[in-house]
DNA sequence: TCGGTTTAGTAAAACGATACAGTAAATACC
DNA sequence: GGTATTTACTGTATCGTTTTACTAAACCGA
């Protein structure tokens, strides 16, 4: 009994009429009972200049603002207040796993603060980078939090970006130990035994790019293991697939420089670096060890369950959080931190084992 | 050289003033220019009514709105037009892939439409999702999409439901083609000579939950297979992880029924099911096939890649977002779409094949 | 009975923009 | 030369709330 529907069909309508009524007023409100707006406003904030009113009017009015289902209007009180009790928050993409496990942590935060935010994805597009922020500002959002999106200019709103290295003024920098995280990584490769590392750089409008592979090869220096040119290279799709790791993988491969082990920019890139590896007849870990980034949830599960370095993604959302609202209530003549470094941490599971006699050409 | 800062630990300060100036207003611009706001409120806008301005006098002023950097006060405009363009979204979880997908689509249509949203992740628990959309229409958005959240009462504005299956007045549904996606499920185990298969239901929260149960059922009978009480289970924690996929096969392989395919609620949850499966050491899809449903970007490179069912969750989304807006376009007394059925595809990977001898043991 | 305090409120301005109704001067028309 | 129209604007009210300053009546103590 299958249907012939297209996708987006349209199979039923109704007219049945929706009330249009505008919400109550403060002012009909009060004309209603015969008071004035400023009792009410005094008596519903619960106002300490409210103490003269009598605790029966007091009740008239909770009750009537009740039983009208009376709200207060919060576009009238901003504008008064100058307070939106809103932020901005720019993403490269929503769909990618890491912009949504920081989204999780500034959300946890902002809403329990009575804050609510705004999300724009730019998708690396630039004239979108410059666009949004300014139309978070024509919107007053109070802040913006950054997530992987590079910050040109001073900003006018207290900004908190999260994984970003620019240093701007009037940025507070969320960011990773970077040389921590590559030394864990390099560190653990290497006292498994190995010593010819694959990378795989990220894309270069990744703002931890840069970091990434600086680290790495200072890591990599400091254990005395080079790092063949022929052996890195670089994810290039603008994609939250596995295909961008994938095809990197099979350009080193294509190589011909043998290796034991790969580290890649993030677990995703890992997946598909697997799989290409895997095609090739290598298995993991027992010919090549694959580390990954992030520890998405996908990592745990993977087959192999992918060793990897972790971000806390949620934890660096909190944060980001927390310091801009910091910001906000201290206003702009305050200090705030430049930069707020979280740590990474290794989490060791299949995809890495002991480096075993190196091999050009696949087992098969 | 590794550091031994803790997670969160501030490194630095400064206290450069930043400027608090107040973005001018139409009013102060007028005043310096000597005009009345109304006239540069004309021709900023470009009303029509500023044709009688003539054009020294109209470049005297964008000349003045470019140097001073003006822009006008959304809120402001807001109060007065009664118009806020903006959206409120609600999710039950911000990182669990679905709902990024879904958002995705919805963030695609709205900013290229002008709007923005709001987003508020209930986690599913029901004084949230009773209080955030009061939150949202405090703040006077303009309607509301609701991913997977239920709808219980007929709510004050125009509202699209994503993967809800209520049928409330009011509330505009986007849905999947169930009993289709069932269909092809079923069907294509069936063909491959699959009769005895296990299902993972889904967890009690989610909305897809009762329909998709019942429409395995009867694409289950119209196939003329039986379902063994003992070959369902049902995903338990709320939470984003294989795990519950892991946990709910445990207990169907607890049971000992033999089965040869094995029908997950979702992705996530056919790869904790594909490791359950393994670690029981039956391999996928030679001794057991298994397919899952929504097709997030893990399906394809998960090993095996994942045979599923995919829905179009980003044009769930955008469609999502038309309607909403088509909706508060057409004001609250137009008809509008009650559903909106879009259609699942049946993507076919490595995690299914034809069934083999049945054997109630694993190979080992 | 006078001055001061408390009680119970209110009036008006402000936030920033927009809509509507004017208006004064210049020009056009016959 | 007188009316009609166009040009170039301005004044005021309004959206819904909050703030500040005010008032009028009642009460209170000496």
């Amino acid at each position: 009994m299958a249907m012939s529907r297209r996708d987006g069909e349209i199979t039923n309508r109704r007219s049945k009429a929706q009330k249009a009524e505008r919400p109550i007023s403060l002012k009909k409100l009060a004309a209603h009972l015969g008071l004035s707006p400023t009792t009410l406003s005094l008596v519903l904030n619960e106002s300490p200049l409210a103490s003269a009113i009598p605790q029966e009017t007091k009740d008239r009015i909770f009750e009537a603002a009740r039983e009208f289902n009376y709200s207060p209007n919060f576009i009238a009180r901003s504008l008064r207040s100058a307070r939106t009790y809103t932020v901005g928050v720019l993403v490269p993409e929503l769909s990618d796993g890491y912009s949504a496990m920081v989204l999780s942590g500034v959300e946890d935060h902002l809403l329990k603060e009575g804050y609510f935010y705004f999300v724009a994805s730019h998708r690396h597009r630039s004239n979108l980078i410059e666009r949004y922020p300014q139309l978070l500002m024509e919107r007053r959002v109070e802040g913006i939090i950054a997530v992987d999106t590079p910050q040109r200019h001073r900003p006018l709103l207290p900004v908190v970006s999260v994984s970003g290295h620019e240093d701007v003024e009037g940025v507070t920098n969320i960011v990773l130990n970077h040389e921590r995280a590559a030394e864990l990584a390099i560190g653990y490769l290497v006292s498994l035994g190995h010593r010819q590392i694959a990378i795989l750089k990220g894309q270069d409008f990744s703002s931890d790019t840069e970091v990434r592979w600086q680290t790495i090869r200072s890591a990599a220096s400091q254990f005395e293991v080079p790092i063949h040119p022929a052996l890195v290279a670089q994810l290039e799709a603008d994609s939250p697939s596995p295909e961008t790791g994938y095809v990197a993988a099979l350009k080193i491969l294509a190589a011909g420089v043998p290796f034991t082990a790969l580290f890649a920019f993030n677990d995703i890139s890992a997946i598909g670096a697997i799989r290409a590896l895997r095609e090739a007849g290598y298995s993991v870990p027992e010919d090549i060890s694959v580390i990954g980034f992030d520890d998405v949830h996908a990592a745990a599960f993977h087959n192999p369950a992918l060793t990897t370095i972790r971000q806390p993604l949620f934890q660096m959302g909190r944060l980001a959080a927390e310091h801009l609202l910091k910001r906000i209530a201290n206003g702009p003549q305050a200090p705030y931190p430049e930069i707020v470094v979280v740590e990474p941490e290794l989490v060791i599971r299949q995809s890495t084992a002991p480096a075993r006699q190196l091999s050009t050409s696949p087992k098969k």
